[in-house]
DNA sequence: GTTCTACTTAACGTGAACGTCAAGAACCCT
DNA sequence: AGGGTTCTTGACGTTCACGTTAAGTAGAAC
């Protein structure tokens, strides 16, 4: 089904490696609660994610470098990160109550959607400034060419 | 001609609060080469700046934030910010060689296009971001008239 | 010419986001 | 079961991009 290989339980260096950062920066993540600590490890257990786990964290570096977002503002778009993975999990595990079903994908799409506004006005702002430099390079380029035709006289 | 009220010359706080910085960082990039020193300044005299300063100020702000770059990655970018400074001086002081303002021109152009592909770069991974959660909110969007219908009938 | 405010330099301080040891324990392999 | 690699926690260090404070000066306003 999958076109990436699935492999299955991860150690935080392979994490770290296949999302481009440290194992530092995924333990700093965790302990600032902008990733979920496992709840049922030992003390001094290795930590192990999961694929979907990689995928999160790549989402979050993406939003983080994309949007310019602190780790706190990351942590505010985010938020109930704990309590979305709580949905997740309810809504993997069947809950039966469409009702309920409907509330989880309700927050889902809300939160989505909180991500597409901060989105939408990044891409609005990036066009923006595109515009204006193509604006700046058009104008050099008529100067250049209005010099070519007054020299072509000379 | 202009729409913006020309005041003139200003100091060092008005164009912290016309940019939306304080003093401290206006004087800190000029500490790290980021800003010109204006070189006729007597030790101890006040900073004194025209309203071209301040755009360029305002353009180095959104580049930084909109690109997400380092002081020093924004240094390299619009780097020999003395050199071009010290270009449009010429320009505008009007040298008469056509080749050499043709020559400043074409500096100009290929400055621009450094940022162009940059912003471009930019522009691309926000859309793809954007398509991506657009793709989620549709899904789950569908999941949820899933569910109406299948409620429906019960 | 004083007075008041905004500026000057210099220096030290700060928060965010990790980096970098060190000592030890967990895991994988054979 | 032993050995090598990778992890664990804890603590301290570092870099960036300024903030803050202090002591004094420049410049505008009266």
């Amino acid at each position: 089904m999958s076109a990436v290989p699935e492999q299955g339980p991860l150690r935080i260096g392979e994490v770290a490696q296949l999302t481009g950062t440290t194992p530092r920066t995924i333990r700093y993540y965790e302990e600032i609660g902008l990733l979920p600590a496992a709840s049922g490890r030992e003390p001094g257990a290795h930590r192990i994610y999961a694929e979907g786990d990689v995928e999160r964290l790549q989402d979050l570096l993406r939003l983080k470098d994309l949007l310019g977002l602190s780790l706190e503002e990351l942590h505010d778009l985010i938020s109930a990160q704990d309590a979305r993975a709580a949905l997740r999990e309810e809504w993997h595990s069947g809950v039966e109550d469409p009702v309920r079903r409907r509330q989880i994908l309700e927050e889902a799409v809300t939160h989505i959607d909180n991500q597409l506004r901060l989105v939408r006005r990044r891409r609005d702002e990036i066009a923006q400034l595109e515009g204006e430099l193509n604006a700046k390079r058009r104008r050099n380029r008529d100067r250049m060419r209005e010099l070519q035709r007054s020299g072509a006289t000379g």
